[in-house]
RNA sequence: GCCCGGGUGGUGAAAUGGCAGACACAGCGGACUUAAAAUCCGCAGACCUUAACCGGUCGUGCCGGUUCGAGUCCGGCCCCGGGCACCA
């Protein structure tokens, strides 16, 4: 008898399929088939494959292969997010160029991903690192440049000391760099290229309400950190001020304003430090308030700040009502977000409500549930059933109506507007690295900045770099890089020196895939149109801020600049739960790192990914447990010795099993079978639960092993076990391809099994003759009995009163109600 | 503080208002074997009762509710994980 070997089996195969590169293949975008895009996140090319990369990938390939089997043109590709800095430290610390340690990392990766047996389409492989993909970085970027979607400005930026580079906002996590969770974030002032994201918030806000198919969290992820905030602006004058000087503040309750008390501006708001100009005390303090922010910030602290303030002898007029309001400096006003300045309403706001008390400034109420409320808490701060109080001409209007009405007045008034303020900021996409896409702009002396002409793309990124210094950008310490002519002029330019942000490379990368060899366009409309957008996309929740959030506005750029016509890149996606180890996310300190290397060197490829899928709901976390894919294996051994125990009496013929006289032993594999067959199908339609699905099939395995001996007597008949067998297979297809793709040829079948029809259940078969049923007394368990599958209720209750145990049960009491659900349970409810 | 997940045997988990613990891991017992491995068969939530069978009680983080019936729905808490946070 054979045994199991996936050390024969896989290799196998796997040169086979490596040799016939159109398996996997998606047709072109003018096949007559149903498309289907299916894609998951990219991986950096590190060199290594993590567990929990096999995971997302098991998990794509079994609905590729699924997909296949359901006669769908699939596309599922994949590529390399291959720019980046682990290139530039393992070229510092090994003396390999970036380029050399990326393509031979990539290589390497690509052995382990046939290893592993995932179908993909190498033919459309992208490698974002290569010229031929990032030229058209470069094209995009020119193209945003002449929308006004690209600009260069000073500002203040976030810099990570360990990268030696700029950060864009969606990189800096609580404080820190993203790639480094212990190395804190400093702010500097540098002249960087932006993308206009913020041109696009709205959009991008409101484009989430029509997406059911991605998960809340996501969602709610996006929407916070937009943060789309609706009020208005005021612009108050300063009191006794010869130069016009004003003050604007953002508020989404312009409706209170009679309650303003005063005005609390940040501490490195521009009037203040003017005013620090002249004021030295005021300047120490200011400063003081300052250095006490930073240090918030970096321990993460900022909202646990005591709320505290300076007074700074200046007034403001409330352009409402003439009021003198004092401006202070407070401690808890940002100057990052709104204008950095705010009207303090005590009345009605929480922290206005603090600040006033510590100070003792008047707390002025203009908001009640109605025109009579005496003794109101305060701060009162409800909104949808208030109206105004003590607010001149406003009195007694609703807050609703009035926050549109005031702000109209506001700006019939010349004093202020209605606006909406994000969270949001454009994008920062300069890097002071060298492994990545050079910016195509050159700076002359007499043109200024200058786009590089598009036929003069891709600008090559120069290759025997010096990346041993630290500071600044390392093209710039490349003459030959730097020094080119002008393209207006022809006289003496330099090129830009900053390299574009990684997050630019994969916010486009799934629609190069449609038509990857394009050399005279990103790719071709007609097939973006065709395979976009991505039916089901998968990756990691890690992302759902950044990557997730960056396609999305790329996408709606293209959109714009006219290369494609969908406005959303995908339409299911999919987030996978962590691997993880002992209880802990698996980190190289901790020791708990599972190498997928050694698991299909142990176990093989195919009881791994089944493992990975088998062992808890994709979406949730992944404990893994090593014996667990021991059982996987043992599994998958038992399902070889059956199937090739019995494979070579199977061959040829086609009679169905129903056409024969069916025993009882082979109607109980049959039923089993087609009730499996409709848990797989309906499980990929919706749920994904393959740790419900795998187990299905597990019990049909068991059924056929416990009747092995019948199957000796051949009492099952020939095509009876052949349908079994057959079917099996197919259904193995999707978690163990190797393995399926074996047993499918011992059967004596030729060519690929997940190229095969998905078997289809047959209700028929499936159906049950008797069931069982639970019988209950006062909703509890006494017995359970069997009926036929079609019993009505009356029969079932007869037989459920007429059970012994359930008479004993009842001791004679009576019944008051009978609950019978049809092929469910019993219920009955007695007196007493 | 606000918004999402989650809390079920020794472990991973299952159960879309209807038999709590499918399937698997680990464990225990048995068959085969000189022996071991592998394989196959069986047992397996806790407690009480019993020589054993039989039988019974309790049990899904806690408290309450709805229902003939709640792991599942509702209200109020506790704990764990994630996201956001002086956002005006």
């Amino acid at each position: 008898m054979l045994r199991y070997d996936p050390h024969e089996i896989e290799p196998r195969w796997q040169a086979a399929w490596d040799a016939d590169p159109a398996l996997y293949a998606a047709e072109p975008h003018t096949s007559p088939k149903p498309k289907y895009y299916v894609l998951e996140m990219l991986p950096y090319p590190s060199g290594k494959l993590h567990i929990g990369h096999v995971r997302n990938y098991s998990i794509g390939d079994a609905l590729a292969r699924y997909q296949w089997m359901n006669g769908f043109n699939v596309l599922h590709p994949m590529g390399w997010d291959s720019f980046g800095l682990p290139a530039e430290n393992a070229a510092i610390k090994n003396g390999i160029a970036p380029r050399e340690w990326t393509l031979s990392n990539i290589a390497e990766m690509r052995k382990q991903f046939g290893r592993l047996g995932l179908g993909y389409d190498w033919a459309r492989e992208v490698t974002t690192c290569l010229p031929n993909y990032y030229r058209w970085n470069q094209w995009f970027f020119l193209e945003m440049l002449k929308r006004d979607l690209a600009y260069r400005k000073k500002s203040k930026v976030n810099w990570c000391p360990n990268c030696n580079t700029v950060l864009a906002n969606e990189q800096v996590i609580g404080g820190y760099c993203w790639r480094h969770d212990d190395v804190l974030v400093e702010q500097r002032d540098l002249t960087q290229w932006f993308l206009r994201i913020t041109k696009y918030a709205d959009e991008l806000l409101d484009g989430l309400d029509a997406m059911p198919g991605w998960p809340d969290k996501v969602k709610t992820m996006q929407r916070n950190w937009i943060g789309r905030s609706e009020g208005a602006e005021v612009t108050f004058a300063v009191d006794g001020c010869t130069d016009a000087m004003t003050v604007t503040v953002f508020t989404t309750r312009i409706d209170t304003i009679f309650g303003a008390s005063s005005l609390q501006l940040a501490p490195d708001h521009p009037l203040i430090q003017h005013w620090c100009g002249s004021d030295a005390a005021l300047s120490v303090e200011v400063d003081r308030m300052l250095a006490e922010q930073k240090t918030a910030r970096d321990t993460d602290m900022l909202g646990e700040l005591p709320k505290h303030g300076i007074d700074t002898g200046h007034a403001a007029i409330n352009p409402f009502n003439g009021e003198r309001l004092p401006i202070w400096v407070a401690n808890y006003v940002l100057s990052g977000y709104g204008t950095g300045a705010v009207m303090s309403v005590p009345a009605h706001d929480e922290r206005d409500f603090e600040f006033a008390t510590k100070y003792g400034l008047p707390i002025k109420r203009a908001v009640a549930p109605n025109l009579d409320t005496d003794d109101l808490a305060l701060p009162y701060t409800g909104k949808e059933e208030a109206v105004l109080i003590d607010s001149g001409e406003w009195t007694g209007e609703p807050v609703l109506e009035a926050l549109e009405a005031m702000a109209k007045h506001a700006e019939a008034g010349g004093f202020g507007k209605r606006t909406t303020t994000y969270r949001l900021k454009d994008w920062g996409v300069s890097r002071q690295r060298y492994w990545g896409t050079p910016i195509p702009v050159v700076y002359c002396d007499t043109c200024g900045m200058q786009p590089v002409p598009e036929d003069q793309l891709p600008v090559l990124l120069p290759e025997q770099v010096d990346l041993t210094e630290v500071d600044g950008s390392p093209l710039g310490r490349v003459p030959e890089f730097v020094n080119v002519k002008c393209p207006a002029c022809e006289g003496m330019a330099k090129r830009e020196t900053d390299t574009m942000d990684t997050f630019v490379d994969s916010s486009w990368y799934f629609y190069r895939y449609t038509d990857a060899h394009n050399s005279t366009a990103p790719f071709s409309r007609e097939a973006a149109d065709y395979w976009f957008p991505i039916d089901q996309y998968i990756g990691g929740v890690e992302h759902a801020i950044l990557h997730l959030i960056y396609s999305r506005f790329w996408t709606r750029a293209m959109r714009d600049i006219g290369v494609i016509s969908n406005s959303e890149p995908v339409t299911r996606l999919f987030t996978q739960g962590m691997v993880i180890k002992n209880g802990a996310k698996m980190s190289k300190s901790k020791g708990n790192v599972v190498s997928p290397d050694d698991m299909i060197a142990k176990y093989g490829a195919d009881a791994t990914r089944m493992y990975a899928l088998f062992a808890a709901p994709p979406d949730r976390d992944l404990e893994w447990q090593e014996d667990g894919v021991a059982g996987i294996y043992r599994f998958l051994a038992r399902v070889y010795r059956l199937t090739t125990k019995y494979a070579p009496s199977l061959h040829g013929g086609e009679g169905s099993a129903t056409q024969q006289a069916l025993g009882t032993e082979g109607q109980a594999l049959l039923r089993t079978l087609h009730q499996t067959i409709a848990k797989i199908t309906e499980d990929f339609s919706g749920r994904w639960h393959f740790n419900t699905c795998i187990p299905s099939i597990m019990i049909l395995v068991n059924e056929l092993g416990a009747r092995e001996a019948a199957m000796d007597k051949g009492l099952l008949g020939v095509a009876t076990q052949r349908e079994l067998f057959r079917s099996l297979t197919l259904l193995l297809a999707p978690f163990a391809p190797f393995l399926a793709q074996e047993l499918w040829a011992e059967l004596g079948h030729e060519g690929a099994v997940f190229r095969q029809p998905w078997p289809l259940s047959d209700p028929e078969l499936a159906r049950e003759d008797t069931i069982e049923i639970p019988v209950q007394v006062l909703g509890k368990l006494v017995n359970v009995i069997k009926v036929a599958a079609d019993v009505d209720v009356e029969t079932m209750k007869a037989a459920a009163q007429a059970d012994d145990k359930v008479v004993a049960r009842i001791a004679g009491r009576p019944v008051v109600k009978i609950v019978a659900v049809p092929g469910k349970l019993v219920n009955l409810v007695v007196k007493g």
